[in-house]
DNA sequence: TTCGGTTACTTGCAAATAACAAGTCACCAC
DNA sequence: GTGGTGACTTGTTATTTGCAAGTAACCGAA
């Protein structure tokens, strides 16, 4: 069950263009990465943590994800114990640096999508 | 074809939680919505335009994302001309307050994504 | 006046991806 | 040894994508 397509056999899937913009998306375009992000910006840690949040993410998507962010350098997978086996999730500087990326999209939607609010307590501030 | 489940019948599919981050992917949690605004930015406005970027967006696609877009009052569409029927789509106060959230995205993908570029002349920046 | 070209799409279909439910594996507590 | 929890994986179905092609409304040249 390989996330290929027929096209290439190894590495990852070709950058669409060598934009910014476009580039970024091939990492996090999707409906759920960036939630996984804020979780974790949120102090989130473990896979369960992270399977709590009230958008409920499907456990495959929530496996591939963290799969794919560790693969991109933005998140660490390290065991806090052997037995049994305990992993926890954190993000690196690259994670991290999304911040403000994160910040203007809450922004953009707290002003432009009635509704919107955030829970209380959660800020991706320190 | 329609775009609903079969969940609701009317309007457009709940959103997954109040958060803004959530409710912004809802919108643009997409390989393809932001590379639509982003050329909108660039000042693209006819539809053939906006094919033309180096990503090459199918076109069944950008129909959709430019429905989509404008019925979330991100762009407007306009005819400049009656025969024949052409158009003009651009950006309302809402999709440019996208700005700081797409400028957020560039800066993190020129700094954390080795190869990235900025096509000569492109920028968000007025 | 018919032929070709352009713009702005829509349609059909195979392939990829997502969602949902369930199952697995490794423990630990009782 | 039975039940529970954390961390996933697997199978199946549903939805979305990507690609090729088709449609429709013109315009301009031959």
């Amino acid at each position: 069950m390989k996330k290929q397509s027929l096209s290439k056999e190894k590495g990852r899937q070709a950058a669409r263009s060598p934009c910014p913009v476009s580039r970024t998306l091939d990492i996090l375009g999707d409906k759920w990465t960036l939630l996984v992000v804020r979780d974790l910006f949120l102090g989130k840690q473990t896979y369960g943590e992270l399977l709590d949040s009230p958008e409920r993410i499907p456990t495959n998507i929530l496996a591939d994800r963290l799969k794919r962010l560790t693969a991109h350098g933005m998140v660490t997978k390290q065991p806090y114990q052997q037995r049994p086996p305990r992993y926890r999730y954190q993000l690196t500087e690259k994670g991290q640096a999304l911040a403000a990326a994160l910040r203007a999209i809450i922004d953009w939607g707290l002003a432009w999508l009635p509704g919107t609010r955030l829970p209380p307590g959660q800020d991706v501030e320190k």
